[in-house]
DNA sequence: GTCTATAATCCGATAGAC
DNA sequence: GTCTATCGGATTATAGAC
């Protein structure tokens, strides 16, 4: 049911998707499902608050590292992680609006966690004077932004690999922050 | 008509509002407003058109000035230009997966021209060694999607005005692409 | 040009049989 | 644990009065 959601979401958005579309897909009628979800709106707070953890879960911490070191892993993680799951981060973006405000309060602190981490190698890299940048809040916003954006038009088996559009971000993001 | 529809399609998604909805924020029955659009469908791509239309009327055309002050122009232009804009940029972005496979190719082939404008700008720089990237493509893709970012987080009152914010981008962009 | 009324259909969620 | 059937209400779009 989850994975069945999940694509169903991703292409056509929570609002448009049925509950009898999601059954469909996984082979059984509407009814069936809500012995696995109290109603829709769990089934989509469960799919952001799991993709939202596995983020937080799998972000490489490593403070022996240099801060250059730090966002390199940061930029090629982030790069490599968000596009082995398209459907999830599209719908950790996209559907934020259809979440209760209780639920949605709880993916954005997730999402803030997220970013913090970013902010802090950013942070302690300017204190340190490996990097030159006037606002590392800013600076997180720009660089989370410019990686996430990958996902909108990375396609494997093009001209260029994955491996090639990490180097390249990284080179930018680099030189972005004075590295 | 169109007023509310875009704000009522940036707050909640337009597979999430209805027709009545729309009328009773124009105050008017829903019957009443298929005298100005032939259907939802419409609705959502004119909002489009004339959004991606007027973004390309008003994108900096300055082939005289050198490739860093070209650059620099453009940055500062997108994110004061969607700045002044942010439903119509939302709607944009999120909303192409509601358009028909029609009308999605029309939006799309005009986010191209705009995209362009910024890649020429970046090859021109490359051929003539005021910048220092690898590839104009990718690095377009990168600029717009961290210019765009702004959106998420900028309210104007805050810490940073629009010219602090314009400021700190641009230098990013700059470094980034080694101009 | 706006209204009311309505056609035809779909929705989320639940009840109860099995 | 899945099914059928259903409740109460929503939807887009149209028809026809005024």
């Amino acid at each position: 049911m989850r994975t069945a959601a999940l694509q169903l979401f991703a292409e056509h958005g929570f609002a448009a998707v049925s509950m009898r579309q999601i059954a469909s897909a996984v082979g059984v009628q509407a009814g069936a499902l809500y012995n696995y979800t109290a109603d829709k709106q769990s089934l989509l707070f469960d799919l952001m608050k799991t993709h939202m953890q596995d983020v937080l879960a799998a972000v490489p911490d490593t403070p022996h590292l240099t801060p250059t070191q730090q966002l390199e892993a940061f930029v090629r993680f982030h790069i490599a992680f968000h596009h082995r799951r398209p459907e999830e981060v599209f719908i950790a973006y996209m559907e934020l609006r259809n979440l209760t405000p209780d639920n949605f309060e709880i993916i954005e602190e997730l999402r803030r966690s997220y970013e913090a981490r970013l902010q802090g190698i950013l942070a302690r890299g300017i204190a340190s004077d490996d990097f030159a940048v006037e606002d590392a809040k800013i600076a997180t916003f720009a660089v989370i932004a410019m990686l996430t954006g990958v996902n909108t038009w990375f396609k494997e088996g093009g001209r260029l690999s994955l491996a090639d559009v990490q180097d390249q971000y990284w080179h930018m993001v680099r030189k972005s922050v004075g590295a």
